[in-house]
DNA sequence: TTGTAAGCGTTATCAC
DNA sequence: GTGATAACGCTTACAA
């Protein structure tokens, strides 16, 4: 076997054609299947791409065919976080079926790198792209958007431009979550949540303040934080808000990792059976922590699934009307939310 | 703003250079930033650029310039899994660098699905590969190796070719975990392994057996179990062993999900603080469950690294002899796995 | 400084 | 059935 050079060299069609001894149309038939080759010759192309390890180039083939390029973008918040890995894996399985490569990349809600990573995947000339948008404005892909190419954005609304969306009920979701910690008789609730200039953040406080409102409790401003990135960040925050004086007896955690942390917290101020805790979204072991942490389930299966599905409708032509669907949320009742407030003093 | 076909059409530099009155060569070097073109025809170029809303097309500049892709393939077990996941995300940052861009694709262990991968991604002329092998032969990756096609494999050793790897000490890592149960007293530890057709599973299944050989303890094979795709399994398996005559005192899980179900076992049995635990590959929330899960780490991150850093190297033209990296594990003692052995009957 | 011609690996078109 | 030939969108080589 010839030792290949660093600098990739592979044979081409021609090369196959030449060993053969047949032309190159006719090698081109062979290799993509087509009906109209005698078995002789079929049988001479194929032992040449056998001895010449030919491999068709799909790049080139598409230049002349104007086929889709079968590239597919998926990009997200952080691949590593549990959420968003369920997405993709959902993704992932739907553009197989078709033959589809999904490009991935991880923002971590920096709109500079969203510009870039969708500046890269429309240069390779992806058919179209899943995302979960960074910021707050996405108006640049309009001219995208105009030049034909699929967008489905994804578990957040997208800014300043109309874009199919599949996202999940934060407002609602928060609101449930806060409403079944006020039916437990609290009024002091910690509102734990991500940098708001992050949509499902902004959503998911304002579900709590909806519902604190609809249940005629005063806002403690001190109680709502913003802004926090990583479960040591929670962890610290909710620390220092047990330590102030009439500290809050339930803490709604706005997001999987903030959960994690507010957990943390609880622990080492041995505080976990004593307020309350209701996170958003499912944290993995929920059900085996003690106590057992009720949580705002969505589904990012799901979430992906829809989203590839219109994404591959569009790419197949479907001219509906812009999708906006938003899936509802599921409050799992385990134990750490069923707390009750302690008696008023 | 125009609205766009369906089937994407986008502005080529011919109609670039029609627009700007220009030759094609003089967009070209526009577009591409070569020096040498009047401060005047860059601005006609560039306003044109603008109004046709022209992107630059990756793969046609490729084909003539034979320039590398910028596409580069990481191929795991599952990208939802959190191991794989967070090798992902290493790789990931590393080739964002360069303005590559990563496909992915979870194998779930099926052969065939590899097979479909790599060939999807060789199509595509990725400039490289980054494969954690399913099942135990990668014959067939010999081809591409010889054509200069770089290839790193990760987490498990590719069977039957030769290539660049990057492996945690899965042996070595069992073997600890065992001695670690032993040295607390136990004899009868069961051994909870993945499909033995996994490079890995069979690593850690012989590390547990070495572990007992040096120790001078008889091996009961029943006690030895592999098999176990999902955490269910695990806990089935794990409740039927507990229930038999003379149950083990001890378990060693061989994965991650196989530690989940052992701990769901456990608690349903309520033998959580009577039969010790230690897992191979960390558990998300291992310190918040109670008894806080001791399990043997390895760095999903580290491997991710090493992996890229070798395949970029490679890109580089790298002509070192092949590397086989195998990094080392950490036993992490949390509580599981310090519970002792009652005392002998 | 700018432009022309050829060619990258493939497919489409139309002859033989 | 099989094969020339042009073309896809771009870059290289070379000329003006």
């Amino acid at each position: 076997m010839p030792v290949g050079d660093p600098r990739q060299r592979r044979a081409t069609m021609q090369q196959v054609a030449a060993l053969a001894g047949v032309s190159l149309k006719t090698v081109s038939r062979v290799v993509n299947g087509e009906a109209g080759v005698s078995p002789e010759m079929t049988g001479r192309v194929q032992d040449a791409v056998q001895r010449l390890g030919y491999r068709h180039h799909h790049g080139a083939s598409n230049l002349r065919s104007g086929r889709p390029t079968g590239l597919v973008g998926a990009l997200v918040q952080d691949i590593s976080n549990d959420f968003c890995a369920e997405l993709l894996r959902a993704v992932e399985a739907a553009t197989r079926e078709r033959g589809q490569v999904v490009a991935v990349a991880s923002l971590d809600d920096e709109p500079q790198r969203e510009r870039a990573a969708v500046e890269g995947l429309i240069r390779r000339r992806c058919d179209g792209l899943i995302l979960m948008p960074s910021g707050t404005d996405q108006s640049y892909l309009q001219a995208e958007v105009s030049a034909g190419l699929p967008i489905v954005a994804v578990d957040r609304p997208p800014g300043n431009i109309a874009l199919d969306s599949v996202t999940s009920d934060n407002l609602g979701g928060a609101r449930d979550a806060t409403a079944h910690l006020l039916r437990q008789g609290h009024r002091r609730i910690a509102c734990l949540v991500d940098d708001l200039g992050i949509m499902t953040a902004t959503a998911r406080r304002d579900g709590y303040l909806a519902a604190l409102r609809e249940a005629g409790v005063t806002v403690d401003t001190q109680l709502v934080v913003g802004g926090l990135r990583t479960d040591a960040d929670a962890a610290a925050t909710l620390t220092r808000l047990l330590a102030v004086p009439n500290p809050p007896t339930a803490v709604f955690a706005g997001r999987n990792t903030i959960t994690l942390g507010a957990v943390r917290a609880l622990r080492a101020t041995d505080l976990s059976h004593t307020v309350a805790l209701v996170g958003f979204d499912d944290v993995v072991a929920a059900d085996l922590l003690d106590p057992p942490v009720t949580t705002i389930r969505q589904d990012a299966a799901t979430e992906g699934r829809l989203a590839v599905e219109i994404l591959l409708a569009r790419l197949d032509g479907d001219p509906s009307p812009l999708f906006t669907e938003v899936l509802p949320t599921e409050l799992v009742v385990r134990g750490s939310g069923e707390i009750p407030a302690p008696r008023s003093p």
